[in-house]
RNA sequence: GACCCUAUCGUCUAGAGGCCUAGGACAUUUCCCUUUCACGGAAGUAACCGGGGUUCGAAUCCCCGUAGGGUCACCA
């Protein structure tokens, strides 16, 4: 059992294409098969190495990592023209030596008289010599009549007329397969069993399912997933934002948070929403996809987001982390990232947010929230400062819970309630009174800087 | 235009003829918890596209509309 994803390198792997790449996947290690990577490059001009990159870096940030591959059609070409001439022999292929002009006389007469634009076979059944000079193409001779029946996973048995069809052109006259063809040998080449891809090739379908009869191939059994729309209901594009998986990862997504939002979209298991990476292995199933469209709604993921920074282990959560805060030159932040993760943890819905958020503790404080400064900074609030810092300076161990303890002691020495002394440390500290729990705040600043920060907001209150 | 696909709360979905006074999740509203910001807890608002059938009974099956979407290339 083996299943493929085959994107063609002209741009970013965008959510759409990583989702189809998710669940064959997930189809494949549920069937204990293979999953193989294959780069649709025959349309030379708008390939570029830019975009497969691209893509294989996505694909390794998701973690949906490829038995096989990946494979590039571009270097298969000789294979296709010897299966294209084959078919000659065989008589399931002729060369068609129509020009561009004459295609095009012919489709706009067609839709003149309304009918469906098509190769009318002009030169299915010629035996007349090549016009000199002319390379022509080769097409597939499509049946002319009956039925094609596609058993489709999720949208069950979908049935098309023969009369729909015409003869495709499986070699294009600049030497080169066109994307058809190429995907009925690769899959058969490579012994694809299962495809599953996007809902825009259910048409395409049945003219592969000719070749392969043709060809006298075993037809792999097909999945067609529905799109995933924007926001808007309208076709995902570069207007809705966030389309490149890889800009998920900049913008703090998780990639298991993306692999459970994506899996969810169009697939379910009864009411669970959320997935490990082995219950989706084990429960997914092509069978159980949903049959229409759905909605990207970046309020969900956001959500799950949160959820698995809340609940992850602090050891996987660090490296992903120490990426973002080494993207914002916050390097030496690095190894205080287990710190970091439990002062923020619940309080920051992207690790974007969290690296953000944890810049107070390491660049020079910006200066102080004005209004606040003014609410909160009074003789009280400047002696349980000072008082609290007394504390701090003697403490052994710079510990949060140590730091705590100062913290309990003051406010029960001078009988006062955490309000009255939060607002300000948190000001000394953060130059906001908006952070989190007092002890992460203080701690981790680091006892020097803390103190330092305490002493500057003491010394403008005294001024 | 032709062919193909789709249709449950704002969104993702459960639902495979009676278990449905339609369930869950996100979002939203209110309340509780609380030193800030959050987390957490409780409650609420909110949907079967329309019309015909079939059946004792339909969100579920059939037909017709309607509305979305996809495909009709020497692109993939």
């Amino acid at each position: 059992m083996k299943t493929r994803f085959a994107p063609s390198p002209t741009g970013y792997l965008h959510v759409g294409g990583a989702r189809t790449a998710l669940f064959s996947y997930l189809e494949a290690k549920k069937r204990g098969g293979q999953f193989i990577l294959r780069v649709e490059d025959t349309d030379l001009v708008r390939s570029t190495p830019e975009a497969v990159q691209a893509i294989l870096d996505g694909m390794a940030w998701l973690g949906l990592q490829a038995d096989e591959g990946p494979y590039f059609q571009t270097q298969r070409f000789a294979r296709y023209l010897e299966v294209a001439e084959q078919m000659i022999a065989a008589g399931s292929a002729y060369r068609c030596y129509c020009s561009k002009l004459e295609l095009e006389t012919m489709r706009a007469q067609q839709e003149a008289n309304g009918e469906k634009p098509r190769y009318n076979g002009l030169w299915r059944d010629r035996s007349d010599p090549a016009p000199i000079g002319e390379i022509g193409v080769i097409r597939f001779k499509n049946p002319l009549t009956g039925t094609v029946h596609v058993h489709d996973r999720v949208r069950g048995e979908v049935i098309f007329q023969n009369e729909e069809l015409d003869d495709l052109v499986i070699w294009r006259s600049d030497n080169a397969p066109t994307y058809n063809f190429a995907v009925v040998v690769d899959d058969h080449d490579m012994g694809v069993t299962d495809v599953i891809r996007g809902d825009d090739h259910l048409n395409n379908t049945p003219r592969q399912i000719n070749m392969y009869q043709a060809l006298g191939w075993a037809v792999p059994s097909f999945a067609h997933l529905p799109m995933i729309l924007g926001p808007d209901g309208a076709k995902l594009s570069k207007r809705h934002g966030a389309v490149s998986v890889l800009q998920y990862r900049d913008d703090g997504f998780l990639p298991h948070a993306l692999l459970n939002y994506l899996a969810r979209l169009g697939w379910s298991h009864g009411d669970q929403e959320i997935f490990s990476k082995h219950e989706l292995t084990t429960l997914f199933s092509a069978d159980d996809v949903n049959h229409s469209a759905s909605r990207f709604d970046l309020e969900k993921l956001k959500w799950l987001n949160q959820h698995y920074i809340k609940t992850l282990p602090a050891a996987e959560l660090a490296p992903e982390l120490t990426w973002h805060l080494q993207q914002r030159s916050l390097t030496h932040a690095s190894k205080h990232a287990d710190d970091i993760i439990t002062a923020l943890r619940e309080r920051a819905v992207t690790l974007l947010e969290m690296a953000e958020k944890a810049a107070v503790w390491f660049t020079p404080l910006a200066g102080y929230d004005e209004t606040q400064y003014a609410k909160q900074v009074n003789a009280t609030s400047c002696a349980a400062l000072s008082a609290l810092r007394a504390k701090l300076a003697a403490l052994p161990n710079w510990r949060p819970d140590a730091i705590l303890t100062a913290i309990e002691q003051t406010l029960a020495e001078l009988s006062l309630g955490m309000g009255k002394l939060g607002p300000i440390v948190r000001l000394a500290i953060t130059g906001s009174t908006t952070s989190p729990a007092l002890e992460h705040t203080i701690y981790l600043c680091g006892s020097t800087e803390a103190l330092d920060r305490i002493d500057a907001l003491l010394a403008r209150g005294a001024a």
